[in-house]
DNA sequence: CGGTAACTTTGATACAAATCAAACCTTCCC
DNA sequence: GGGAAGGTTTGATTTGTATCAAAGTTACCG
């Protein structure tokens, strides 16, 4: 995971992990409530994670990749407090937190390293709060999709193309929106020609007008 | 700031605090884009942090007071992501992050502490996302209410009446709706005898009225 | 392989909150 | 003390999205 460690450093810092877990898609690695111990690093597949209010309804509060880190929100109250779902079959490795915590006091960029994590976790909330606060379905959806395809070629994948993994309620959980409204929105950008959709699939034709829509002042 | 220490431990610990800086109503702390170098305790006062949108939309991510931590968002990129002003005259401790660190390894229950803390500000943002994508202007105001009365109660001020610090326009940016929503809202909760308003004086006469508004299921 | 369940799309209508507008209140300062 | 500025309240109207409804598509499973 972090990098610039000598090889010896190396050695040691795989004690972090202990063993790996296999999530069928639609299974939880966690959910609200549970004890927490780990961290997970998500090796490969896909997840979503959600909170739940007293009454039954659901946010979703991120979509995360291989690469990225789940968990988080256990530590404040050694319980979990939302769910984490595989969207697709996961392989994710265990990080128990007491590991964490004992090399990273032994490995300043170690501890570094966690703190940028959970550093980058409030930034990224931050801005999902700006979305929904400020701004309307079609910037949502602008900001959601260029978020994804920026992260999927980060890791190797077109830039232009998607299988989502995610329904159409979770998109709209997540941006604060009805299913149909998230519907809807991807047919109207396809009429205009800014992307393709099929189901699924979407594949952006015009990345410049998404970036548009989602920054009306710039471009 | 952090308790169960021993008093040998307490002296060190004091090293991670460099200096006190006075705000004065209506200033920064820190902006956008500064580098980042230090953490910031609130000792007195009231903040308010926000983020902008590249065409100038305001969204608060956050109102702080004593005791509450502020400028996490900065660790990731070495630079501030957000804006902190005080919404009264303030006097925080500037604790340098380096400090943070090289002390955190020293001191697991310190470190535990920054852990925790980073924690509690993910799982927040999680509570403010449900808000956002999922509850209607009555049940954000009754959240927000709650929350802020509950603090202030844990900090030794009455848990029945606040004098607001933030405008109207702060806290419909807080919580997605227009300052005209969050001024009708507090009316129609006057109207109906569950809180008294005048201007920022708010006075909760019926707190159970509002948990009900809030959390339609249980109560 | 056929049937059913889950998901998606599209249309018609309803509604909560935004917008536009104007009056009112409070504070501060010349 | 008068006036201006910033903030709040309230009213009338508009609008974006939700809701309700139904048909279409795809995936799953016996």
């Amino acid at each position: 995971m972090p990098i610039g460690f000598a090889p010896e450093d190396m050695m040691k810092l795989d004690g972090i992990v202990k063993n790996r877990r296999r999530i069928k898609q639609g299974d939880l690695l966690f959910s609200e409530g549970d004890p927490f111990t780990s961290l997970y690093a998500i090796r490969t597949g896909f997840f979503k994670t959600s909170v739940s209010s007293e009454d039954g309804r659901e946010q979703v509060t991120g979509f995360q990749m291989a690469g990225e880190i789940v968990g988080l929100d256990g530590i404040v109250n050694d319980r979990h407090n939302c769910n984490a779902v595989a969207l697709e079959d996961a392989d994710v490795c265990i990080m128990p937190f007491s590991n964490v915590e004992e090399l990273s006091r032994e490995f300043p960029a170690l501890q570094r390293h966690v703190h940028k994590i959970m550093s980058r976790e409030i930034v990224r909330e931050n801005t999902v709060m700006m979305l929904l606060g400020n701004m309307r379905a079609e910037e949502r959806l602008a900001a959601f999709l260029l978020n994804l395809v920026q992260r999927l070629h980060a890791r190797g994948f077109s830039k232009s193309e998607v299988m989502l993994r995610m329904t159409r309620e979770e998109i709209g959980s997540y941006l604060g929106m009805k299913l149909e409204t998230v519907s809807r929105t991807f047919s109207k950008f396809g009429d205009e020609g800014i992307i393709e959709v099929k189901q699924r699939y979407v594949r952006i034709i015009q990345p410049d007008a998404l970036k548009k829509i989602f920054n009306p002042q710039v471009c």
